[in-house]
DNA sequence: GGACGACCATAACAAAATGTCATGACCATA
DNA sequence: TATGGTCATGACATTTTGTTATGGTCGTCC
């Protein structure tokens, strides 16, 4: 008869730190989570495992004994673990990643890859022009573009959602409600996508708005840096900045969301087969996806 | 850094049963369950831990490694929590079932319980007469009827929908299409619900068809029995012949269920608070009721 | 002594992990 | 070559786990 494990994980991490709201940093969940994982266990054994009173909590006389017998156990699978896993590592994974893609994206993310695959090392480049796999040393890269590239397989990852973004406090100064106000601030650009304000613009029929003034920022993420700073109003990828748009230190202009036929894809090399380690690496970007229409 | 715990569990049973078939049965799961909780071992360590072969499985070095450090870890686990749960179990929890519910629904989903709630010992009786907490023994009862009894507190699990059943050979060879086919064969009546029949005939405007003849059984489980095996036609109570109905030993007849205002209650007393362990089993019994309506 | 902050619990809901069923591929043996 | 045993995979359902929002309790600070 064994426990519930991961309740018995969560116990033994509580009952080290002595406090639900530690384990739960400690853990990168929720202090609700741990709350409910140790009441699961203390169903289980029929008793509570720890005291609760002000200003924390105590391990039980039961959750002492347990806590003695089980550390040992899980300090044992630890270190089997570490060992094993650091026996399968082998030449790093060799990822080409579009610049914003990286910095709006993948790089916050990266813990999760690693936890569910400890034993897979990335070595990431960044660049903006498409990958050519006969130069560069690359497994997999992450581009951004029509789809059609020579010699390469693609998957697309999810389309290219422009609309106009600003930080909350410039739309509230400078009263922007509709597309006739663009008159009055200025237009955030960023090199490698010249094109945006007027893709959308010309999606509007408002082509007459675009003017050459405005700012212009060697890469997106500074443009949008500069909106978040209330500098201007960027053309803003919907998908990348979502965190931005939930936190709310950017906000959407407009309600004129513009579809493109471009989109980001990750692309390998058609006549080599895709190593193992970037077909995992693919299926985790792929789950990691799902909250992206298509 | 931890591997998922719930697939090292997995990988212990199938590396010391030598199967993932085996594993399966071991765990209660299904085969594809143990295969993909494996993968995911796999995918976390970054290489196989079986070699699959014709006929089978065996374990590779590293797997064998795995395997040699984590069982003890495990057996650690268990006989701690063994001696701890044991340590935990206190009185049984005293519950008296209405007598078709406990064959029909209870009997078979314990194990679900005891796995949940270890250190509960289960103490139960059956009758079909409402419970009279002053004279027996008994923290919690399952009984049926309409809801209202003197002195007690009371929950509806699920109410009571009726509907002809009987085995489709005897469908098929007496021709049931249309309600006045029962004519031609027998109703079986149990004792303590002798006016399912009347109610539900009543219900269709069709009491003319009821009869004195048929077969009367002392006890719902064997009114079904009797269905099961062609001898006539039961008044069926849906919700507990769901095992019945999805293998195709009953099949219902005429389309016509009737629910009525009866229903299966949990009951306790109104002046004694509910023991733990008490709320703990009506937690279970209302979480496992959730596939069914009300 | 009332506002505040630290702590854990709970409800409603969302997301992720796990399991199932149906099916396929492979091989061994009859 | 049919049969039965093995494990894998796709599509989907269920269960578990986690999150957010909120509430209660207690100690401390001004």
């Amino acid at each position: 008869m064994l426990p519930p494990l991961n309740p018995l994980h969560v116990f033994e991490v509580t009952a080290r730190l002595q406090s639900f709201t530690r384990a739960a940093e400690d853990l990168r969940v929720s202090q609700p989570a741990v709350s409910r994982q140790i009441q699961t266990l203390e169903n289980f054994f029929g008793f509570r495992l720890f005291e609760r009173d002000k200003l924390g909590i105590r391990l039980t006389p039961e959750g002492e004994e347990l806590q003695r017998q089980i550390s040992p156990a899980f300090r044992v699978i630890e270190t089997v673990t570490q060992r094993l896993v650091a026996s399968g590592k082998s030449e790093p994974l060799r990822l080409r990643v579009y610049t914003t893609f990286a910095a709006k994206w993948l790089i916050e993310r990266l813990p999760s890859f690693y936890a569910a695959y400890p034993s897979i090392r990335l070595s990431i480049s960044n660049a903006v022009a498409p990958v050519d796999f006969e130069k560069e040393k690359v497994d997999l890269a992450i581009q951004f573009g029509g789809g059609k590239w020579p010699g390469v397989e693609s998957e697309l990852l999810f389309r290219d959602l422009l609309q106009p973004v600003c930080s909350p406090t410039l739309r509230r100064k400078a009263n922007l409600h509709s597309i006739d106000d663009l008159k009055r601030v200025p237009m955030l650009h960023s090199h490698y996508r010249r094109t945006d304000w007027a893709d959308w613009l010309m999606a509007c029929d408002r082509l007459d708005l675009l003017n050459d003034s405005g700012i212009s920022f060697p890469s997106s993420v500074l443009t949008y840096q500069a909106a978040t700073e209330g500098v201007g109003v960027a053309m803003g990828q919907l998908h990348l900045l979502r965190n931005e748009l939930r936190d709310g230190s950017l906000v959407t202009l407009f309600e004129q969301p513009l579809e493109r036929p471009l989109a980001h894809y990750a692309v390998w090399p058609k006549n080599r087969a895709l190593p193992k380690k970037a077909r995992s690496f693919l299926a985790w970007l792929k789950s990691r996806m799902s909250d992206f229409q298509r």
